[in-house]
Formats: C-alpha cells, structure tokens, sequence
DNA sequence: CGTGGCTTTGAATTACATCAAACCTTGTGG
DNA sequence: CCACAAGGTTTGATGTAATTCAAAGCCACG
C-alpha cells in the first residue's frame, strides 16, 4: 500500500499526496531479489524503472575482456532505470537482500501528463545524479588512492550510518555497515582490491578510521577524513 | 530570431513549432564569449541556462592544489547549465570563441507549466548526459592510456568531423579538428599532457590516425581504432 | 574442525607521472 | 623581412603510485 509506504517521503512517491498516490499504486508491484541477483544487464529493454525499498546494488558497466567499472551503488529510497536509448546501459546486481518497487516505464511515463510534478521530480533526480556523476569523474581522474577512500567512506557514511550520524556535526554514531566487499570498492574507485585494502589499512594506522571487521568502518576522525577526501 | 535559427532542428528548440517559439524568443539572449573566457564558475549561482550556438566549450571541476577534472566539453546545439542545488557544480571556459543563447533559468522554466515537451526535452537531455557520464567512468576508472585517447577521438569525430563524417560506413572525411589544446585532452581523460603527446606519437606510428598538425588529426583506421577503444 | 571464499600483507613489476630539455609555430618588433 | 620571444608540443631520462603475482590470514559455515 502506497500510502503507507514506510520510505514513502524519502522517494520521488512524495510529490504525490494520497490520492493521487492511487495512481502509482494501480501500476506498481514489489519485487524481492536476493544478493547477487541480477535485476537487469547492459542491452536489455529499459521496460521498467525501480525504486529501492531498502538493501544495496550496484551499476556497473564492462569491457571485453572482463575489466569492470561499478558507476555507482543506489540504497534505500533511490530511484534506478533513467535510461536513455530505449535500453539500459549498465547492468544492475543485488549486493544484500533487496526489495524494491517496480513501475512499467511507459506507464509512468504516461502519468507525466497528469502529474508534471512527477516528471519535474524525475528532472531533480536525474540532475542529481549528474552533479554525482561529475564528482565521481573527479576522483577517478584526479584523486589518489587515499583520497578515493576518504570520499568514498563519506559518501558511505551519508547514505548507510546508523541513526544518528549528522553530517554537520561530524558526530559519527557507531561504525557504518560497508555491504559491499572489497572489489566492489576497487571497482568503483577504479583501483585493484589490494590496493583498496592496502589503503584502508593505511588510514586505520593513520588513526583516521577504525575496521572493527571487513563489513564495519568506523569513521574516528571525520574531519580529518575531510580534508583527505578533499586534496588538502 | 528563434524561428530562423540555424541550428534550432540541433537543440532542445526543436520541440516548439514556430508561434510556441515565440515565448523562448521573449527570454532569450544572444552572448559572444571570446577563447579563454569564463562563462561562470563553480559555486556562482546557477541563474541561467545556456544553448551554444557556435564554440566549443570546456567544463571543469578543481581541487584545492590545482588538480583538475575536464568533466565535458560542449559543442554547437549542446545545452549547459543543468545544475541541481542552484549553484553550478562546475566551472565553464570558452576553447574557442563562442556564440550562445542565455535564458533566465526561472523564466525557461515557468515555461514547462504551458509547454511540457520543453521538459521533456530537457529530461531527455539529462538522460543522455548520464550515459555519457557513465561511459567516462568507465574511461577513467578502467581504460589504459590508448584506449582513452581512441575513445576520445571517436567521440571528438562524432561533434567536429567536417560533413561527410558517417558513423556507420566508417567513412572519415579529412581531419578532424582539434580546438583543445594537449593539457585539456590530458584533464578529459585523467592524464598528463606528456602522455597524451606521448601516446597520440605511437597511435601515429602504428598508422591508425595521422597528425597533419597539433589541432588537426586524421582517422586513418577507424575500425582499427574503435577496436582499440573498446578495450578488444 | 576443516574447507572455501574473502581479505590482508609482501615482493616484484609497470604504466604513467614527473622532471627536464629540445622542438616547433606563430606573432611581433626591429 | 627576418630574428627571436613566447607558448604550446614532443621527446627523453628517471621516479613512483598503483598493479600484478603470490602467499598467508581470517572468518563463517557445514
């Protein structure tokens, strides 16, 4: 039920207001993937777009001979399948448990007609994500190894810290769940998973973070994180 | 005039038939930016949108030590200046000298309320770019020097090749030109301008382009080439 | 417990960067 | 009209951050 979606106001579901989210409701059907699933590959028909309800994938695109690039990881609240050409660009796999919404594009498409502040919305994604994209294009051009990992476990922090993580404050509460493993890390850095762990070990000697396991970090000094993640 | 515009079929005015295209005419206004100009820079607030008529322009991000990341340029019909937060998340320069169309971002889009296909359009614009943000990724994150630099110059064919230049036969007429100077390709591509020279040197040797001069380059190869850039 | 799949650490290698100098072009002033 | 200055480009020698190859640790699970 729409109207009770629990991350309701945290999707692009929220410009609709109860009624209206009737519409939506009519399309829509859940779907639950279990890790390591493929949702959909490069190549394939862009038939339906996806909001996530809670879990972790990955995008990733590759080259012939096996070289992987992941574009990004989308969590609880995300929207996933703005596509351009008609097919998708990227193939999309479960890193945890995912459950998420699924919509028939066209259909969607066609409610932009009654509702333009659905398509309006859709139009702030998208340019999110383009402003994400042009950072992700910094670092892989320009940022060292060190400095990929400060940023990458920043951005980490804004999306799976526990309640209670304020980015302002810099108050980190608890170490964040890191789903994805290492070579999801290198491949989305655009460094080898040895290098990747090499680093992190570096920033835990540096007192900069602490790995109480391989799927928790926690960030102890987040200023310092900062400035690395930033070039200073 | 809007409706004679030479290039109106290339842009996003295409959607508008010629008395809707009076409502953008109302707005608009005609900008000539010498090479090496600023359009604007990142952080200014994000007060207009941009259709470039004629030019070619570079768009950048820097770090604080002045490390920098050429995240686009763009070419005659493109559109510039989708930023999300109300500042520009990048800075602008003009290569070449430039001649554009400047709307007031708020004024454009009041216009989507009466006209939704100018939304539309500009989703699909949105759209388009992440792909091509997404391809870059891949670029920055996985491809090795040659591969950057033969993927760089297909794409540059595809905006700069004189007419005759046709995708599918393959067929390369003359050289291409190159407004951007070797420290820019080196910034697109997350390399140094010694590696670029460096390595367009041995695509040259290997008989796949030819370099009649600094800002002009030859596909000689271009199966060749597309080869190379796809990592085979 | 033992086995398989991550992760970490170590040693050797390499693609690209850095530092440095020579080599054009192009424009300018004598 | 030529010399030469300035800015960009190419080429060479050397250095290094990150990769590659290899092995050892560490869990988690049956």
């Amino acid at each position: 039920m729409c109207a009770a979606c629990e991350i309701r106001e945290f999707t692009f579901c929220s410009v609709l207001h109860d009624e209206e989210l009737d519409h939506l409701q009519a399309i829509v059907r859940r779907v639950r993937i279990t890790s390591r699933q493929m949702l959909f590959q490069e190549g394939d028909d862009a038939d339906n777009v996806f909001n996530i309800l809670s879990g972790v994938m990955k995008l990733y695109k590759l080259l012939p001979d096996g070289r992987r690039q992941i574009t990004g990881f989308v969590y609880q609240g995300d929207f996933l399948g703005i596509a351009s050409a008609g097919t998708h660009s990227y193939s999309v796999e479960a890193v945890t448990e995912v459950s998420l919404c699924r919509f028939p594009r066209a259909k969607l498409y066609q409610l932009f007609d009654r509702f333009p502040k659905l398509q309006s919305r859709l139009l702030g994604i998208a340019t999110d994500e383009l402003t994400a994209a042009q950072d992700q294009m910094l670092l892989l051009g320009r940022k060292t190894a060190s400095e990929k990992l400060a940023s990458f476990l920043l951005s980490l922090a804004r999306r799976m810290a526990p309640a209670g993580f304020d980015d302002d404050e810099e108050v980190m509460a608890g170490p964040i769940p890191v789903p994805m493993n290492r070579s999801d890390i290198a491949d989305y850095l655009g460094l080898t998973m040895e290098t990747v762990s090499r680093t992190l070990s570096r920033l835990k000697k540096a007192g900069h973070i602490a790995i109480p396991n391989a799927h928790h970090i926690d960030i102890a000094q987040p200023e310092a994180l900062r400035d690395i993640a930033e070039g200073f």
